[in-house]
DNA sequence: AGTCATTCTCTAAATAATTAGAAAATATGC
DNA sequence: GCATATTTTCTAATTATTTAGAGAATGACT
């Protein structure tokens, strides 16, 4: 035995997973275009390998389109983020999302505005669960 | 090139450092048991190696103690939570604190008590910032 | 049909993370 | 001092993740 698999996407596979949540099918050289733009300089190869795991792995789909193929996710930016999300309350946090978010109202940057929006939403939920 | 070292602990590395949070120092058989304590058994030199390992990573340190050595953490659980909480803020979240705790009051289960506590919190930071 | 550029398939390599055995070192009780 | 149980050191293996080349396939354009 060595070490098993993520559960979420990794580290690379997130990051080409959040190119075509933005947009829609896409092309290996968009892609990976997209890639360069931020800084990720891949060969076009390294780019299809990790696209055909990512087929595999259940996150995009793919079809066959002149030369070339397109590719769009099939699983949800909402799905991966909250899942992923879980895991971070359940391993660092023990459970305790209230904790990671004390944690995060000290430590990072939220102006006025967005402080607003937050107190409205746990007020809707503190209405909710009264219910 | 393939891929790079993770700027966090590992999972594994983050166990053992839960546990030396907890309470340290501890011997390389106390961490162990602990493992098992929670379902993950390992060989007693498989702990050490990743002792080892997290000695040079510089996370925890150790000294002799008759013939077995002890071992207590040299990084602060606060300090590295915060980073692994903001690494997942900037590349889930686009660097969003709120997003992510948006996503967190939806999703997570969090009674009154602590809806009360984080509101609290927030009035508290809003206050700080007008300043 | 033949050439050309593009794209894909197949394969393999490099590094990280995890696991653990064989043998060496060490303290402890006799 | 010597046997014994414990602990460590050294080394290697396994799986995951990332990277990309060589050559095959494909479509476009004369």
């Amino acid at each position: 035995m060595a070490r098993s698999a993520s559960i979420h996407p990794t580290q690379f596979e997130f990051e080409i997973l959040k190119i075509v949540w933005k947009s829609s099918p896409q092309t290996v050289r968009e892609i990976r275009e997209r890639l360069a733009d931020q800084g990720r300089d891949s060969a076009h190869t390294s780019v299809i390998t990790m696209l055909n795991i990512m087929v595999e792995k259940g996150y995009i789909d793919k079809k066959k389109d002149g030369k070339s193929y397109l590719y769009w996710p099939i699983v949800s930016q909402s799905d991966v983020s909250q899942k992923m999300l879980g895991d971070m309350v359940s391993r660092v946090f023990d459970g305790s999302a209230k904790e990671l978010m004390l944690n995060l109202i000290d430590a990072e940057d939220i102006d006025q505005a967005e402080l607003i929006e937050l107190r409205k939403r746990i007020n809707a939920k503190m209405k909710e669960q009264r219910k």
